[in-house]
DNA sequence: AATAGTAATGCAAATGTTTTCATAAAATGA
DNA sequence: TCATTTTATGAAAACATTTGCATTACTATT
């Protein structure tokens, strides 16, 4: 029993009395081998301990059974959920994931790509499209599956499934303008590295320009994912003599971290100050005032990128396939029509 | 330069006019290849774009890099800070994480081992220790290093770093005691598959039977780990014709769905109830008001973990080891004195 | 200049599996 | 009963590396 965890496919071969081959077959085409002789085979298995070692196995062309995620961290709400979702339906389908992250540091990406390489996953996805041209090549020179998760291009250079971050942000700054706002003040997280926060603030700013609002410099502040330092960045943005009537934030963690702070500096949401998030991350909908956000769909996202890697790396389709998930405005407690009083 | 993406050593080797061994060393003992050499090797391996293949390597006994992590889910604020932190350290030190969830299912859960044992990962960590017998007898057969994280026991059957979850019931309990409640309200998760959950509950009620405080079935609540059903289950406690003067919940993703439904139904958190969660995860402090919670620094936990299964991976300890992890009592706005008005 | 010692490299075996091809055994058909 | 087809198995090559041992090319020492 206790064979200290070394048995390999020979002491298996041995202890079945039949050969090597057999065993290999009995695993991978078990139609192939006589039923008795399988059952011999299980036993021998059984009573070894022995399990296979895709190491050897993927030698042979055979796949590796793995597909590499990177993501920037996984300690985001929102890329928690994709990821879940994402492991959840690839194990289903019999993958394992190696999972990798990066820190939103491109050297760093390009550093566990070629990791990931390494491995021989039978895929890679990343996050986002803003990558470097040195990661770009080296995926391409290994005509590997690549998908790019989270967002949509239509002129993205791989394959990807996502939604459209510029409609993000227009949505979200359409539903304030909408609602007679036009003292509107804009809360994102850093710029570099991040083509989502970047999308999003342009369609907002561009949703505004057209409405013909401008935001004073004052009311444009850059904060964290965090809703300690949103709070922070938020409350001081409170603390100026001209307050906006209306908060766009890039996303719900900065969204939630002004609702504190407006309750803590006892302005009234929505009442006085409306809130508008992007994302519609888990309890966003539960907080009070409950969030209004322009939805993101995490899970569906998740399931439709997994699906489809498994689709480019089983048959070879070598085309790029672009998948635009749509987005949808929850309208919900912390924005209300803008009354001058 | 474009290659197809299959390059392998003895193509590097034909380049640079050398043997594949030479290749080889100059990648595991460069110092045993000369320089000029070294250089030639370096080139080509640019050129053709050449990219170690680890499933090669394994192999040779030589260590595949990877370590498996088996969680129930990331979907979970504590758990990806948890794993964030235990990937970072472990990438640092040249691992690649290989991550599966199981969704609480036991019986997935020796699957997806098994999995990780096909693999032939380094080393593997759970969460928690309650694990079918099945699993502990695989993984003790395949004499591999195993970590348990997030429970400390002194019993444990394997190595593992983690806090004791009963002292964190019972310091969350004591604390609503010490602030002169006896009206206690228990809200927690399911417990089956969860050993934390139970552990915690149990120091729970051992504090609250030794300071002779009954709690009645009424206000004993099973919550699933989400802050809209915990939100529900508050609200439907609290809208009973005696509620009590102080909630303690499992966790704090429960203890925020009840200050949510306490806001929502007009009840004064801290001033008329109180609430204490346990975890202290990302929010709880930011949040209005600030949450009471044990705190289990996830983090920390994390990073030792990483270095316990390195540690135990490359030396042959082995000896179980098993690392204590202190918990804080975080008093903040959600509990208060309790006042007979 | 010859010898010993060291540094650098190559050869070949080994790792654990899959697969092609060949062969033996059994089943089928006349 | 013999020839033919089908089914089941084994032997050996292949996969991409690493490593022990042998060999060659340098340096240093006398």
């Amino acid at each position: 029993m206790k064979q200290g965890g070394k048995a390999d496919i020979v002491a298996v071969a041995r202890a079945a009395k039949v050969s090597a081959s057999t065993v290999s077959r009995s695993f991978n085409h078990p139609e192939l081998v006589h039923p008795a002789t399988r059952k011999k085979i299980d036993r021998a298995v059984r009573r070894l301990g022995y399990i296979r070692n895709r190491a050897a196995q993927s030698m042979h062309g055979r796949r590796s059974g793995t597909v590499g995620l990177v993501v920037p961290t996984i300690d985001h709400a929102i890329f928690a959920e994709l990821v879940q979702s994402f492991s959840e339906k690839l194990e289903s389908e019999g993958f394992t994931i190696l999972m990798t992250s990066h820190g939103y540091d491109l050297e760093r990406e390009y550093a566990v790509v070629r990791k990931l390489l390494e491995h021989r996953v039978d895929g890679v996805a990343l996050i986002g499209l803003d990558h470097s041209e040195e990661t770009y090549l080296l995926m391409e020179q290994q005509a590997l599956p690549v998908i790019a998760i989270w967002n949509y291009d239509a002129a993205a250079r791989v394959s990807c499934v996502g939604a459209q971050n510029f409609r993000a942000g227009q949505m979200a700054a359409e539903h304030l303008l909408a609602l007679g706002h036009r003292k509107i003040g804009l809360i994102f997280p850093d710029m570099i590295g991040n083509d989502r926060s970047r999308d999003r603030m342009e369609g907002a700013q561009f949703a505004l320009q057209k409405s013909g609002v401008t935001v004073p410099k004052d009311w444009q502040r850059v904060s964290p994912y965090s809703v300690a330092q949103a709070k922070a960045v938020c409350a001081d943005l409170l603390a100026q003599d001209q307050v906006p009537t209306a908060l766009l934030c890039g996303n719900d963690v900065i969204a939630q971290g002004c609702i504190f702070a407006a309750q803590k500096a006892g302005v009234a949401v929505p009442d006085r100050l409306s809130v508008v998030g992007i994302g519609d991350f888990k309890g966003s909908k539960e907080m009070e005032p409950a969030l209004s956000t322009v939805r993101i769909p995490a899970r569906t996202i998740g399931v439709q990128a997994a699906e489809l890697i498994v689709r480019l790396s089983s048959g070879d389709h070598p085309e790029t396939i672009r998948q635009d998930v749509p987005l949808q405005l929850m309208q919900r407690a912390s924005t209300a029509r803008f009354t001058d009083r």
